[in-house]
DNA sequence: CGTTGAGTTGATGGAACTCAAATAGCGTGG
DNA sequence: CCACGCTATTTGAGTTCCATCAACTCAACG
């Protein structure tokens, strides 16, 4: 299960940057590895030593934040072509449980040999600095997401964004599946699921989206648009 | 308005970590500069470039996310000994506005130079990443706070949260002056300020806090625990 | 064809928002 | 130093949105 990564078609998606100059010849020594992990499975809970990065080829991960005793609540879906436990580089153990939503494929990068590509490489540790600072940014807009917004909205949001997301890595984004559960986008969304369904219910009333259980399109992209910045 | 590091009684509390070994010696050659905000006025705008990182000596900083359209949303307060526009090392252009709640006092510290030294010791630069997932980190618990708990439970979760702060920073916590107005403290925690305002009562009634006007005493910081915990 | 679980729909209550009015701070100028 | 006026904050009353609880639909599966 090892192959250079070159062979990998989501090369470019998983280095976003950093495709270029030397750095791009000796990557293939850093020996990644690809896993498999079921619906369901832990890939890795909060409070452990992360000592590899991960990156999203297939699937769907959901990053759980059980900090305040409370069971755990969603603060992101990890999509394909996205990255995992990047702001762990850091504090070196994880503040997040993530668990794979459905069957996803992932490759495993140990941070040690990575990092010392980055010792001899200032645009590499400059990339990844920009990578860790946009993952912030990523929370933050969570966060204006559903503080200021209801209900309506938030849902309009979210199913932007995922679209926008997909599509950006070359995926369909006007017709897709939401790997997750209504629970699980009702939890991210701080919402419980009869609403969430509600919500999808009157945007597809408005004929703005079209839905069939875990089965969305959007059939109107400009107005969901509108709902969502409530104008 | 020149100084070197030395003399400044925040040293410790701007450079966690930092404080050892050869760098400290080269700071003081970083021409850092001091400066006077008044309150109201604007440190930085969203878009703008920023070539400094500043840390905060006294006053209160609030850093509006103006990204969508709205009028500034507050996503956080920066109090003394806490740094600002860390997250702009990557892009380099703030994503955020910082506007002094109060007459403010911060020291500046150009980008350059510091990266300079940072170039040459792989713990200041790891001191970094830390620092930037850190800020990161804030934003996930600012998310948590806000989505799944109700508006009790924010206000004294905010109290605690500023009282924590100040004290690890050798100020007092238990009794000391919120520098914001209430319509500052209610879009932070996605309230109104006739809400927070309510809250402030509520707990007052309780006991577990003391309130006039902009000055807060916590009376019984375990009960008011409790309360945010909804235990 | 009954069972099971996810998802939808309906009815009701409660928490927070909105609008409005009263009060308390606070700076300013006499 | 006090009176004034302005703003911030508090308090009150009515309304709205979403959570809650419960019934129902639907599809998958043995």
């Amino acid at each position: 299960m090892r192959a250079g990564c070159a062979s990998c078609g989501l090369w470019r998606v998983c280095f976003p940057g950093l495709v270029a100059s030397a750095a791009e010849q000796r990557l293939n020594g850093l020996r990644i590895r690809r896993i498999r992990v079921a619906g369901g499975k832990t890939l890795y809970r909060s409070g452990d030593k992360v000592e590899s990065f991960y990156m999203i080829r297939s699937g769907c991960i959901k990053e759980l934040d059980d900090a305040h005793g409370r069971d755990g609540a969603v603060v992101n879906f990890g999509l394909p072509g996205e990255m995992l436990s990047l702001q762990c580089l850091g504090p070196s153990v994880s503040n997040t449980t993530s668990v794979a939503v459905e069957a996803s494929f992932l490759c495993v990068v140990p941070w040690d040999t990575f990092s010392e590509l980055g010792m001899d490489s200032p645009r590499v540790a400059a990339e990844f600095i920009r990578l860790i600072a946009r993952s912030g940014m990523a929370a933050r807009e969570l966060l204006t997401l559903i503080r200021d917004r209801e209900a309506l909205e938030r849902v309009s949001g979210f199913l932007l964004n995922v679209s926008a997301r997909l599509q950006s890595r070359g995926v369909r984004g006007r017709e897709f599946r939401l790997a997750m559960n209504r629970d699980d986008i009702a939890n991210y969304l701080g919402l419980r699921s009869e609403t969430v369904s509600r919500c999808f219910t009157e945007l597809a009333r408005r004929n703005l989206i079209r839905v069939r259980a875990k089965w969305v399109q959007i059939m109107n992209s400009a107005d969901l648009r509108k709902v969502y910045l409530n104008a």
